[in-house]
DNA sequence: TGGCTGCTTGGCCATATAGCCAAATTATTC
DNA sequence: GAATAATTTGGCTATATGGCCAAGCAGCCA
């Protein structure tokens, strides 16, 4: 019961990361390797700090991780298996 | 590339739709058989209105599906992949 | 018709989120 | 150490969402 109520309201905050554009679009790119925030700003085409706050939404929930190298970090993809979630929505969707 | 935009958004509007704890019950709930918004209620607690609120919100994306019969509304889950999600997420949280 | 039950919609308030700019932080290079 | 570049954090505002109560609507039965 409480443990059924636990394990939704923790599964809800995965989605809750996932429930933006921006970040799916940020998901998309790691799937395909490594990628720095700033690679990932040009691509959405928003602030740097936006994209930032992104981020720390997807690793608060353990969906991406960081690796600094000097200067620059690294994002890479820690949750592949979302990428399924992407081929049920299409099936759905008829898109794609 | 706006394809894209536009596919992440609708991708996004899913997410959306599965990112609250009362509307994950509500699908575990219908993974094992349709259901009326009554026993809805009765499961979740919260006030009937917000549980309609709640099946609007997976109509809207195609999540679920009602049928009327009678008096009654039966729900029922339009999208079972999304049952596959849950198994991804359990991996990585480790938990049940 | 009138009343009952089951469900949805409207209205309102409290809270959460996304976005920007500005400022702080960390590492590099001169 | 100062200047620069990359990233994150703080602060603010606008918008979206969830919840309740109250009201509306549809089907059923007396």
């Amino acid at each position: 019961m409480q443990d059924d109520k636990d394990r939704f309201y923790r599964q809800a905050q995965i989605f809750k990361a996932l429930a933006h554009s921006s970040r799916l679009c940020i998901i998309d790119r790691l799937s395909r390797g490594e990628c720095t925030p700033g690679e990932l700003t040009k691509l959405i085409g928003s602030d740097a700090s936006t994209v930032s706050k992104h981020l720390a939404v997807l690793r608060a929930q353990g969906i991406v991780r960081e690796r600094r190298a000097g200067s620059e970090v690294y994002y890479r993809l820690l949750m592949p298996c979302v990428l399924g979630f992407f081929d049920c929505i299409a099936q759905v969707h008829g898109d794609q």
